[in-house]
DNA sequence: ATCCTACAGTTACAAATGTTACACAAGCAC
DNA sequence: GTGCTTGTGTAACATTTGTAACTGTAGGAT
């Protein structure tokens, strides 16, 4: 695991910390689809991404679906501690994108390691990135159409996989993005009309990035 | 000012760290309405609420709104030193709602005062506040309607006013929700007829909390 | 009093999004 | 091959939200 996180964290933690990590996390290996933390499951842990990539999403009482962002190797979601534990109406769902693999730091570490500058450092970053994303979040909901909307979803999603040509449903979609197929199939259509992506069967491939 | 921190955060922070922070921090007052932060200003400081409440809005691009939070007594805004900087995009607003009193501490004392077990606790707490609260208006904008959002925003400024008539133009309404003021008169007049509210002029009385 | 401005009520219509229903095609199981 | 399931396309319609235009009214300025 030392090994692990050096090559993964080695340019952000210093060797002290590195080691002291791989004393007490766990590793852990996820499968893509597979779904990582559900219903106000009592996370006690801090996830460091080492291998993948997560997606992360808000809940609604009727089990509605708003994708919120993607976590990437490197990242944590210091948020995991905070929103199991203080909401009771909405909850969050995180859920691999692909193959992926974390070590997981028990919470009361977390404040033991803010000795180490690197560490508060990493734990401020994180936080700030995880609020600018739920910002854009914000963003796109308050100010931005459908079609708009879309399209950012699925350049997102390329740029995480690393790759234009998605395999996703038209059904996936819309249950990420708290809409309906047939809007999902109607809007994907003018996009491709419009020249940004070209529809093949259970695949997207995106033309402009 | 030892005098304004220690009744307003002397049940948070130890008496060494309240003495800190009134050698570095300054007063500020703003009066109702007025604007703290516009626009990318370059906010280097985090603010202590020490009297009244701060309206935080989202801006984007065409000036358009949509507000977030209010930011009340005791609370500070961590935001504050991330928006300003990672981002381009959008910007946040901040207006005082009534006239309202803060201290500013320089963004650099902030990671100084980590040494303390209370700065520790009260900076996370603060994350996680904010954090739970932007989590509040994805639900609203992703899974609610406009007449539920209407009001939730009526209810949430009735609780921050502590008054259930609210001093208000439906214009005024419309602009922080990102929407037209007939769309909100509409509105308005839908919850009336359902009992929820009453409408008089310039004023909302609030029926239902 | 008259004039002016801000605010609110209402109608008619447009645009965006959601819903229902059905057709058809790809691919798998048999 | 047939049958079945899943994914996609599309039309018709409903609902929600946005826009334009016009009315009246309260209250202040003169």
């Amino acid at each position: 695991m030392l090994e692990t996180l050096r090559s993964n964290f080695g340019h952000l933690f210093e060797e002290e910390l590195l080691l002291e990590i791989s004393k007490v996390g766990k590793h852990l290996k996820v499968n893509s689809g597979e779904t990582l933390m559900e219903l106000g499951s009592k996370v006690r842990n801090m996830p460091l991404l080492v291998k993948g990539a997560i997606k992360v999403f808000r809940l609604d009482d009727d089990y509605r679906e708003q994708i919120l962002y993607f976590l990437e190797r490197g990242d944590t979601c210091a948020m995991t501690l905070n929103c199991c534990v203080t909401d009771s109406q909405s909850e969050i769902k995180a859920v691999a994108e692909f193959d992926s693999e974390l070590i997981l730091i028990p919470a009361e570490k977390m404040e033991e390691f803010l000795k180490f500058k690197s560490w508060r450092r990493f734990v401020f970053d994180s936080y700030n990135n995880r609020f600018s994303e739920l910002l854009e979040v914000v963003d796109s909901l308050a100010f931005m159409k459908l079609d708009e909307r879309l399209f950012k979803y699925l350049h997102d999603k390329a740029l995480i996989n690393s790759n234009t040509l998605l395999e996703v449903t038209h059904n996936e979609i819309a249950i990420e993005m708290n809409t309906s197929r047939v809007v999902i199939s109607r809007v994907l259509k003018k996009l491709e009309l419009e020249g940004k992506i070209k529809l093949h069967r259970n695949k997207i491939e995106i033309l402009e990035l």
